[in-house]
RNA sequence: GCGCGCGUGGCGGAAUGGCAGACGCGCCAGACUUAGGAUCUGGUCCCGCAAGGGGUGGAGGUUCGAGUCCUCUCGCGCGCACCA
């Protein structure tokens, strides 16, 4: 293959275009207030050469954004470009629409397998992170994007990670308002009178500040030696290696995610994504609608009598079908419920085990108290993946304490057993087997029973099991009955009835979480936070950043200290506080770097108001300007007087799927905090986000080392360039479908670059540039300014049909682009170049505007051909890179003639010619004629015909 | 199990309810050539010499007309998974 004559000289012109935007600065993006060099092409392009336009004065903006990528020691794979090359011409489109374009490029690069390596080899991880970073901004850097490198953020530079410390702070500073349903200042936290001491004091501010200390059990994975997160773990073992992972409590730092479910929730609705990704958000944050329902502990050995009122005896669950309360047999609270141990305190256990107790029910343990204290134990030796793995059987044991039900007053028993989770609801149900399917299984290994309380509205549907909605049966107490009513309004009036006896309320679960936020690893943030005397401090702002201080081992001691424990003289505070020992997970660093871009040299500030309010879309519209008429970009919401209304947020987020829930939920949440803080200016971060379809390997599995089916980008761009690469990630097939690799179809679209080229050079001076070049190779970039143009490109105005084909192509590629189309795009281009290649005279403006369109796609060649076509008549008109996007006249596709097909019974039979003034009744006319249609209407009756103006007939014939 | 998405040539994929298979790969034939794994031209869904017939996972339905809309069904992919 390596042995095949190039295309054309991609090797010479793509490192001299690269060359020249770097040197030109041609993609910087500028501020509000920044002064515009003169002979900068977009200050040329806008007007606007040596003035220093305020937002209202600069053109309409476009912030396009991609996932910034860990930089990891294997380099690139095929699949970061895809996303980079979409946005890429999105951004080069945008540009040549008059926008002004944000498109940034930075480094994830805190991480785990910097760490892990350094823990193997004893190399600073922030060595192997600079070289990992050299090489991802090399091999981006030769795939020709327009990034503004001068805007190039690292999540690891301390100029970065002070303002990722700064937003831990202002978390930790706040408190969420239930009532206004924002993030405010502790300040404004109002503090109850029955606090007493300072302690008091202290202690309810910290139980509500946005960022806490908690000392809940934590996901423990001994081989990584940290804590983590719940979305971390896969089936019981880490995401990241597949190591067993174990509960285990630690004292960590814990970020307030819960407050804002409802509102990470709702605001879905105001943001173009994929419905699909909106869903998988949704499931995570796993709102349910149900009820809080009091049950009373019953205490024979006590000698107070039960009461709901008393806390003592209250056991409150959590329920999404209250209105099968009549149907509850029994009831189950986590095994590690603190509850147990209170009535084990209080005597709420009896002794021994009740007369009558089945032997299954005891677990074979002689006491109540001894059947708990097994089961505990048996609990907690499980790993996650045990508990998994074992879902199948449920297990559980009897208490000995008996619940009353608050509707009809029946004692049921109280059991405890691992499928109920203790971090869900009141970590307590009431259990409903004849309509639950895990309380079935449950009730049916124990001999528990089942009783309908709920009726099928097909009668023919069993009702033991049935969890749909029905008609509620058997629902008759004392007191209250639903009996007889639907589902929603048996729900409805059951728990308007607890609600009016004190008995239940209605509530709302949420699946989500608090963000478990500390890690036990070094390569990451340090909190900026001491302890003094076992009670965490904030550090001043002016003592940000705070460093990792340099060690010899990066390990994490053995008993699950943070390796940053070892770095004593740094740990220990002069004034005898001790420093935070854990670092922030990887997820920090990318909760807001989109902010950063926005002003990344910025030593005050975490982002500066004024460049903020511009590219987030919220600064006051610019005026209307006759020169800017850029198109409205994809998804534009409403217009404001007339003229497209900027994006609220980035206009456009392009990323993997990985991200769904993890990344895409942690920006939302920070960028909610910053918002009710009043530091941004937008409640959502990203408007429009589209993710990219995995690449596969040729063999059409995932690519991974072990399969060998791995495609390295060096390679590709090596044999056929970076513009043929980037042609071929994009003509694959849709960006957000899942496609496999196929280096011959790189030669497809490599073959189709070459045509171009011959399309606008002389074939003759470029053999005589082959020869030149091999004799003298040093000398290779002057004869590439020597190939003459194709002497076929002439100054005539076009022909009509000359014409119709660059607007078909024209329109085709701009809809396509809107659209993010991009593979019909660029058969849209295939199609042109096809045709132009017959063209015995081909008219120069029509090909430089179809190089307009090109050069989104293939800069390099674009650029080269560009400067190539007008160079005989002294240069260039402008900068490609900011040439107008060309607009398709409608009049210029019009054809004289149609040809129109004719069907009969919806069968094609003839196609005939019709002028393209031709009416209705012109086309039906000629379509009753028409010669091939004959035979399949003769001895018939005709009875219809339908026209489709211009477009097709129709003749009905029975 | 639940939720979401997708099924079209040998392959990647095109088709606002209106000519199914654009564009590209591969393949076949031809031209140029010392040569071709370069380039250019033509062909390429299936059956049929043709006329014609069949065809978008399968079965129904709506419509003058369905790859596209509706119902059921099968297959594949992704996500969640004891969340009460």
């Amino acid at each position: 293959m390596s042995s095949t004559r190039r295309q054309y000289p991609f090797h010479l012109i793509e490192p001299k275009w690269q060359r020249y935007w770097d040197q030109a600065q041609s993609f910087r993006a500028w501020n509000p207030g920044e002064r515009l060099p003169a002979g900068h092409p977009f200050a040329v392009r806008h007007g606007l050469e040596g003035q220093q336009p305020s937002a209202a004065e600069l053109p309409p903006k476009y912030y396009i954004l991609d996932m910034f990528p860990y930089p990891s020691g294997a380099g690139l794979h095929v699949g970061h470009p895809e996303g980079y090359t979409a946005t890429d011409i999105l951004a080069r489109y945008r540009r040549a629409g008059g926008f002004n374009v944000l498109h940034p490029m930075g480094w994830d690069a805190f991480g785990l397998p910097a760490e892990q390596q350094a823990v193997r080899t004893g190399q600073h991880p922030r060595t192997t992170t600079e070289a990992s970073v050299a090489n991802f901004r090399r091999q981006i850097k030769s795939l020709g994007f327009s990034y503004d490198w001068t805007r190039e953020v690292d999540t690891t530079d301390p100029n970065y990670f002070k303002w990722t410390q700064w937003i831990f702070l202002q978390l930790y500073q706040a408190w969420f308002n239930p009532h206004t349903r924002r993030a405010e200042p502790l300040s404004t936290l109002p503090e109850p009178p029955e606090l007493k001491t300072d302690a008091d004091v202290r202690a309810y501010r910290d139980r509500h500040r946005l960022a806490y200390v908690s000392e809940a059990p934590v996901n423990w994975c001994p081989e990584l030696g940290t804590v983590l997160a719940n979305e971390e773990v896969i089936d019981g073992k880490s995401e990241v290696g597949g190591f067993p992972v174990v509960r285990k409590p630690m004292r960590q730092w814990m970020l307030r995610i819960t407050a804002y479910a409802e509102r990470l929730l709702q605001d879905l609705d105001t943001i173009d994504w994929s419905e699909s990704l909106k869903e998988m958000q949704r499931n995570w944050i796993g709102r349910s609608e149900g009820a809080e329902v009091l049950f009373t502990v019953l205490a024979p050995a006590v000698d107070r009598p039960p009461s709901p009122a008393d806390p003592a005896f209250a056991l409150p669950v959590f329920t999404t079908r209250p209105d099968t309360l009549f149907g509850a047999t029994y009831m189950v609270l986590a095994p590690e419920h603190p509850f147990l141990d209170a009535w084990l305190a209080q005597g709420l256990i009896p002794p021994d085990w009740p007369p009558g107790t089945p032997r299954e029910w005891t677990g074979g343990a002689p006491t109540p108290r001894e059947a708990i204290r097994q089961y505990r134990e048996q609990c907690a030796s499980k790993s996650d993946l045990e508990r998994t793995e074992l879902a199948k059987e449920k297990t559980g044991v009897f208490t000995g304490a008996q619940a009353q039900n608050p509707v009809n007053g029946q004692a049921i028993p109280v059991w405890i057993a691992d499928y109920v989770l203790l971090s869900y609801g009141t970590g307590a149900i009431m259990a409903v087997p004849g309509h639950d399917t895990r309380d079935l299984e449950f009730a049916e290994k124990y001999h528990l029973p089942i009783l309908q309380v709920v009726q099928p509205h097909d009668p023919a549907t069993p009702w033991r099991g049935f969890v749909g909605n029905g008609l509620a049966v058997n629902s008759t107490g004392p007191h209250v009955s639903i009996s007889g009513l639907p589902t929603p309004a048996a729900k409805r009036t059951i728990t308007a009835w607890l609600e009016s006896r004190q008995l239940g309320r209605a509530a709302v679960n949420y699946k989500l979480r608090d963000w478990l936020f500390s890690r036990q690893r070094y390569w990451g943030e340090p909190f900026p936070i001491v302890w003094i005397d076992g009670q965490h401090a904030a550090l001043p702002e002016d003592q940000l950043p705070v460093l990792l201080p340099a060690l010899d081992d990066y390990k994490p001691t053995p008993d699950g200290q943070p390796p940053l424990a070892r770095a004593d003289a740094w740990v220990r505070q002069p004034d005898g506080a001790q420093r935070e020992t854990n670092t922030m997970p990887q997820w920090a660093g990318s909760c807001w770097y989109y902010l950063r871009y926005l002003a990344p040299d910025n030593r005050e500030r975490l982002v500066c108001p004024a460049a903020e309010q511009y590219w987030m879309g919220t600064a006051p519209a610019p005026q209307t300007s006759a020169a800017v008429t850029p198109a409205p970009p994809p998804g534009t919401p409403p217009t404001h007087g007339g003229r497209p209304a900027p994006t609220p947020g980035v206009d456009l987020y392009v990323g993997g799927t990985e991200h769904a829930v993890l990344h895409l939920l942690y920006a939302r949440f920070w960028h909610k905090v910053l918002f009710d803080l009043g530091l941004v200016s937008t409640a959502e971060p990203f408007f429009k986000l589209v993710n990219q379809g995995l690449i596969l390997g040729e063999d059409g599995q995932k690519m991974s080392k072990s399969r060998g089916n791995v495609i390295n980008p060096d390679d590709i761009l090596v044999e056929y360039g970076a513009d043929a690469f980037r042609l071929y990630e994009m003509f694959m097939g849709p960006l957000e479908m899942v496609k496999p690799w196929s280096t011959r179809g790189v030669e497809g679209v490599y073959r189709f670059l070459g045509r171009v080229w011959r399309l606008f050079v002389d074939e003759a001076s470029e053999t005589e540039f082959e020869q030149n070049c091999a004799a003298q190779p040093a000398q290779a970039p002057e004869f590439l300014g020597r190939i003459a143009l194709n002497p076929g490109i002439v100054d005539a105005p076009p022909t009509a049909a000359q014409a119709r084909t660059l607007h078909a192509c024209i329109k085709k590629v701009t809809e396509d682009l809107d659209a993010l189309r991009f593979n019909t795009a660029i058969s849209a281009l295939m199609i042109f170049t096809n045709e132009a290649m017959t063209w015995p005279a081909k008219p120069r403006s029509l090909l430089r505007e179809f190089l307009v369109l090109l050069h989104p796609f293939a800069p390099h060649l674009a650029e080269e051909l560009w400067a190539k076509l007008d160079a005989p008549r002294g240069g260039s008109p402008a900068a490609l890179a900011y040439a107008p996007w060309p607009a398709y006249e409608p009049s210029r596709l019009v054809e004289d003639t149609l040809e129109i097909p004719v069907q009969v019974n919806g069968k094609l039979r003839d196609r005939i010619q019709v002028p393209a003034a031709a009416t209705d009744a012109d086309l039906e006319r000629a379509a009753l004629a028409a010669p091939k249609a004959q035979p399949f209407l003769a001895g018939k009756t005709i009875r219809k015909v339908i026209v489709v103006p211009r477009k097709l007939v129709n003749i009905a014939v029975s």
